[in-house]
DNA sequence: GGCTCACATCGAGGAATTCCGAAACATCGG
DNA sequence: CCGATGTTTCGGAATTCCTCGATGTGAGCC
């Protein structure tokens, strides 16, 4: 405790870079509500349980498939998305827990 | 009204930009309680009031004057901080208006 | 075992960031 | 007006980021 809050969180200074890029931001918002940006018909597992698998979410994208997939793993290294493999797909979920406890260090020490 | 939050707002990913960099968030964080690590009694002006100089944030940051005072205009372009210039000396103090603002949206939109 | 599909990793080119020192600008004291 | 001091702006070198196509890897199918 008695904290003076003197040099930044390493891991908090991650997850800012990683949501600097204007399409990583989108991606994260786009998996708030799986369900109102995917085609929900065509997934081949829950959203609400493991996410939105790698195809479906470069398609919305319209990046290349080697980017989206390097987004989603530094998204995943900054602690934001949690990856479950489901046959050959990678779904992506959001980390929710992850999500509020940063933007709560954020109202604190920011 | 009525928002659905399709892409992420500009200032947003603005002060995200500005945030992701180590040094300048440090700098917004100092900037919290300039008494605690800034020479108070060096001060020109209140720093409750105006903030603090350049020249004293650039001797507690170790980078090159000139690098500062990018980094505190960059901040002030992404809205996180405002300027005052006293005399010479252009002291720099938190928006924390703005920055409770970012957080709130943040929390929502994130 | 081969083939295909989904995804990850590699290598590369162009753009942006990071940081500096030098020079320009602004302000005050004499 | 001159010089000194605080700050901004400019030009540049090293690094990192962005994004792609190509290649590698793993899982399912026949």
């Amino acid at each position: 405790m008695a904290e003076t809050a003197t040099s930044p969180d390493p891991g908090l200074v991650d997850a800012l870079r990683a949501l600097s890029n204007p399409m990583r931001l989108q991606l994260l918002m786009w998996l708030r509500e799986p369900e109102r940006h995917f085609p929900l018909e065509e997934a081949i597992a829950d959203p609400a349980e493991v996410g939105v698998c790698v195809s479906h979410i470069q398609a919305r994208a319209g990046l290349a498939q080697s980017t989206v997939s390097a987004y989603m793993a530094e998204l995943q290294r900054a602690g934001l998305v949690k990856a479950t493999r489901v046959g050959k797909w990678t779904h992506y979920k959001r980390d929710e827990q992850r999500i509020a406890q940063l933007v709560a260090a954020l109202g604190e020490t920011l």
